[in-house]
DNA sequence: ACGAAATGCAATATATAATTTGCATTATGT
DNA sequence: ACATAATGCAAATTATATATTGCATTTCGT
């Protein structure tokens, strides 16, 4: 379900994903697949990412639950 | 480094391990392992945990950060 | 429009989360 | 003290997160 929250406090740190990626200790190619969505990464690496971005877990990664146009009101 | 707060959660819901086990869809020895600490659960699991606790991932796994006696002013 | 940087994507390999089974140890009630 | 339920612990196996490499596609400045 696409990580925008995650992106858009990536970009606005002005990081590229291979900056972000080399701070928490894994691949660009790990970052891409985590703001891509349907990913289920590991705890440890969600809070190095919320650090390394001036976020929490709540901010970052809970209640993605936008499904399509659900939950408007 | 030990998730109390997750054990107290769980508690005071009244569940053994077991049971909450069985909520979210894994073993046993994976939530005893989660709640001994130094374990590295999925981020999806632990969004599974924290809605059967009905608690949120700041609740439960943000900041777990009282290494030894520090952090207490 | 062009070139270069940034990101997407896919296959294979590796590290590690989670399972399974069995038994030891610790609580809890009677 | 006893029995039983709950939790701890440990080894071997399975599932899956992450690495690695290479190339396609998009984005962005000039």
């Amino acid at each position: 379900m696409k990580n925008t929250r995650m992106k858009m406090a990536r970009i606005e740190k002005g990081m590229k994903q291979e900056d972000l990626a080399k701070k928490v200790g894994v691949t660009r190619q790990t970052i891409g697949l985590i703001e891509a969505g349907d990913y289920n990464p590991t705890l440890n690496l969600c809070i190095a990412i919320c650090k390394a971005l001036g976020k929490t877990l709540n901010d970052l990664f809970w209640e993605e639950v936008n499904e399509k146009g659900k939950n408007s009101r």
